[in-house]
DNA sequence: ATTAGGCCCTGCGCGC
DNA sequence: TGCGCGCAGGGCCTAA
């Protein structure tokens, strides 16, 4: 379930495990996720220590002593598993601390990545240097909504989904967030008035801090190894919710744009 | 320049 | 019980 609160969730388990720890094993199980394993992973993480961990957008970060920094992603079905009861068929990275503790990446539908690059030019890595502001930093708010919608006519829905617009928001949260700010996810971004893009703004930050919120009183539970990730989902307004009442009375309704489920309540949402 | 659609891959829940 | 189908939290590529 990996949109950005799940990869803080997952950066923030994996801390007390790594950080300050010298790495003894460090083995990739296959040669690709999405796209091929760096072949020298083994080799520049074996022996390293972690000297911290962070987050951007839906990436994970993992910075070693020796100046690499190990990124990864979960794309839909990735998860790390701490002190697995065993290792599974879709475990493709185990990670072992001299303090004897076992990290498992797993991720059965491969859609994930690791890649290895140098920490002093991570920021220039290609995947980064596209990505729009951190939606809980100091770059993102109304201003930035208004700039970036200003002209388009694409469904607002779609271009929150756009990376490169705000970073790390994914389908649930999205849909989330428009139906706190009650806005149609069809309506042309560029026709939404100041005002709405500033619900909106706050209700993308509220919903994420939530999010974290409660995937981290949840930490014990994603430490276990047959452990789930994060349980927002018990506090969803409408993802997943078809059918049921929105809190205004209305009906949520499910439609599908760009190929991907919305969750919306055609009653509030205009 | 945007945007629509397909694809990558496995697992799960549902209806028959 | 078994099988086929649709669906799933993401991102990248192509083609219009």
């Amino acid at each position: 379930m990996p949109e950005l609160p799940e990869v803080e969730t997952t950066v923030r388990g994996l801390r007390p495990v790594l950080e300050g720890h010298r790495l003894a094993r460090v083995e990739p199980r296959r040669a690709d996720l999405r796209r091929a394993i760096p072949q020298d992973l083994r080799q520049r993480m074996t022996g390293a220590v972690v000297t911290g961990l962070r987050r951007r957008a839906k990436y994970g970060l993992i910075d070693t002593d020796r100046g690499d920094t190990l990124i990864f992603h979960l794309g839909m079905s990735g998860r790390w598993r701490i002190d697995p009861d065993g290792i599974g068929a879709h475990d493709h990275l185990l990670v072992e601390t001299e303090a004897g503790r076992l990290l498992a990446l797993n991720d059965p539908r491969r859609f994930g990545s690791l890649d290895l690059v140098e920490t002093a030019g991570v920021d220039e890595w290609p995947a980064f240097r596209a990505l729009g502001p951190e939606p809980l930093g100091p770059d993102f708010g109304v201003a930035h909504l208004a700039r970036m919608f200003e002209g388009r006519v694409a469904p607002i829905k779609l271009l929150l989904l756009d990376q490169r617009i705000v970073a790390g928001l994914g389908n649930i949260y999205v849909c989330e967030a428009l139906n706190m700010a009650r806005i149609d996810p069809r309506k042309p971004a560029g026709r939404i008035g100041r005002a709405k893009l500033a619900l909106l703004a706050s209700a993308v930050r509220e919903v994420l801090a939530a999010a974290i919120e409660a995937g981290g009183s949840t930490l014990r539970d994603y430490a276990r190894p047959d452990g789930e990730l994060g349980y927002f989902f018990k506090q969803f307004r409408v993802y997943g919710r078809e059918g049921e009442a929105c809190s205004c009375g209305g009906t949520i309704l499910r439609q599908v744009d760009g190929g991907r489920s919305t969750f919306a309540c055609p009653k509030c949402q205009r």
